[in-house]
DNA sequence: GTCTTCGATGATGTATACATTGTTGATGGT
DNA sequence: ACCATCAACAATGTATACATCATCGAAGAC
């Protein structure tokens, strides 16, 4: 038989997944109103999943379901992403010392390893999409070294609300080397099990990656996106 | 006219504040399934407003929707209650500390104030849902003052988690009178704007707390709430 | 000419009918 | 007696029809 599985996913959660897309990619821009009735169009099914996939999303807080007003794609405010920044750096900062605590062998952080020359590759090649997605894929495998499901589930919220706006200064930015050597150092403590140098390095890389963005956007005029 | 506003209110959020109601009460005890036709025969509406309610609770964490099984209220493990408290400790320490950076008036900590005298009423008069309430009001008007609304959105749904929990414990345990020596040095931290102080003893505050908690629920046997 | 009121419009909110699919029980074979 | 297969059932998932209500525009009065 072939090996792929028939999997069997429900029209929610396509629309959820659909919708999901259409948002990080731009195709239903950050301020915009959207007829239920032409979400279920567009994905070929009737309003009742796209609806049921809305009132999730609402809950994610990337879009606001208005009466009789279909959905607005929320935009992320200058304020919004201070907020979100200061949750993931106190976050990913606890779970970066939970990780220390834990003594992990060098094995079980091969994956964390991998993303940070993934990174260092991306570096080199001024690979700029490259860099961006192992730098997610760094922060998620550590909230997930963490050991902290709701931490997990929280960050992975928080990623996604700035997702657009991550996107947009990928390329105003200088080329972050300094992030990796932060992305090591991290990796380090936490290998030599050193929760609080662990916790305080990354809370610095955190920080120092949240005023790069914040002066970005103030210098460019962005407060919403 | 009458005073009292029409209010009128969607069935879906009557959905949501009844079920929420019937979670907290124990009326829909932990652990067990329910039908959306009898949850909807329950409330008096038809399925769609109470599938939608379901939806929302699902991604507050509270109930789990399963295919062709009904919904399935949450257990709260003791695994959960030290995820919670841990994510509740950094979040609450980091209001405090940003609560204490804003140079906040004794006006403006009135209210803050005002939910510690009242727990210190509610110990001397031995009357621990009075406590408790107060408490509560407590870490609410804390996250508040911190000023940043998405710690206070996630300290309430993890605070929501451990409601049945902590409603469990709350006769089992001696009567709190640290805990509200803890909160008047909190107050003193922020009111004198030393944002390192407010931070340690509030996290030492809530650390202490879990650990009582945990050592409670270990010791007689309630590993599911 | 402007303001107000009323009605038509249209989109969400809700109910209900139907499709889909896992589960459970019975039946038959080994 | 036990296991496997199949069929009826039941509950969710989905579509659709309908009710409700805010909004917008037009018409009429001052």
């Amino acid at each position: 038989m072939s090996a792929v599985a028939p999997k069997p996913k429900s029209n929610s959660a396509v629309a959820l997944e659909e919708l999901r897309h259409l948002i990080f990619s731009g195709e239903l821009p950050a301020g915009s109103d959207h007829l239920e009735s032409e979400l279920a169009a567009r994905l070929g099914m009737s309003r009742t999943p796209v609806r049921e996939a809305a009132l999730q999303l609402e809950g994610q807080g990337l879009l606001k379901v208005r009466a009789r007003k279909g959905v607005r794609i929320l935009p992320i405010s200058i304020e919004d992403m201070i907020e979100i920044y200061d949750v993931l750096t106190e976050l990913e900062s606890m779970a970066a010392a939970s990780a220390a605590k834990k003594g992990y062998d060098p094995k079980q952080l091969q994956t964390l390893e991998r993303t940070i020359t993934d990174m260092e590759a991306a570096l080199s090649a001024a690979d700029r999409d490259a860099w961006a997605a192992a730098d997610d894929a760094f922060h998620a495998e550590l909230v997930q070294l963490g050991g902290n499901s709701r931490v997990v589930a929280i960050v992975g919220q928080m990623v996604d609300q700035v997702r657009r706006a991550k996107a947009v200064t990928l390329y105003m930015r200088p080329l972050p080397t300094q992030s990796n050597k932060d992305h090591r150092s991290v990796l380090e403590a936490i290998s030599d099990g050193d929760p609080q140098a662990a916790h305080d390095i990354h809370y610095a890389h955190r920080t120092a990656a949240k005023n790069v963005l914040i002066t970005l956007l103030r210098q460019n005029r962005l407060h919403n996106l």
